[in-house]
DNA sequence: CATTCACGTTTACGCGTGTAAACATTCAGC
DNA sequence: GCTGAATGTTTACACGCGTAAACGTGAATG
């Protein structure tokens, strides 16, 4: 499933906050991306086309809601990343925004949580 | 700077080989993507124009090489990434790979082992 | 010298995308 | 029933990208 940018901002707000109208996603979404309301129409028509969401007749109106999961478009793009990047493995990745100082102190104990908690599951 | 899927294979190319000339990216790349010679003569040309490459005359060819590090961007790449997915946090996209069984023993214990020597470091 | 070869430069073209206007339809209120 | 507001559908257009042919030019070679 191929997710443009600005379509993956739709998106991620119907993850979240769903159905939705088209006015409902203009509201949240519009002055943030400074888009107009065809603009949002568009990018719905897009997603409807690529069956990445559904419709819903309520009235003279649709409601919209997610038809692909978040989950796995998410899985999806973070590994193509990941291959691209990284040779698909999450060490050297972790190390990279290590190197760079982008690893804080938070991350860190969050990482070794986390770790501890995975390795305990055996 | 915005270099796109397949101009960053000439990149990773050239990053791991340089200089080389078009002919070499041509003879490395070219068979693997199913490439023509003129395909590569673009993706270095549109490279040499946003300065991801410099080109130096050598003879009658030019000699190119990257121009930008492979590191800034291997982390704006994946910072985007990072941001976009996971809030700009490391341990949710960890923790989002094991949920989806695709942490290995090996990526486990890879991980271990840094964060430990991470904390060493203090 | 004239031709060809190797290489860089220019031009091309279809497709997805960002962005949006124009058009169509339908419901609601006068 | 007609008009206008709301909403979906169609059309538009410029730009980046994947892909590549055409063109230009200087060097090599017969």
């Amino acid at each position: 499933m191929q997710i443009s940018k600005a379509e993956s901002q739709v998106m991620q707000f119907l993850w979240e906050r769903h159905p939705a109208t088209a006015s409902d996603v203009f509201a949240a979404l519009g002055s943030v991306n400074d888009w107009s309301e065809a603009t949002v129409k568009t990018l719905l028509n897009r997603l409807k086309k690529k069956g990445a969401v559904a419709t819903e007749p309520d009235g003279k109106r649709f409601l919209y809601r997610p038809a692909i999961e978040r989950d796995a478009w998410v899985l999806e793009e973070s590994s193509h990343m990941l291959n691209r990047l990284f040779d698909g493995r999450l060490a050297p990745l972790v190390s990279h925004f290590s190197n760079h100082g982008k690893l804080s102190r938070e991350d860190l104990d969050e990482l070794r949580d986390l770790i501890e908690r995975l390795d305990d599951e055996h």
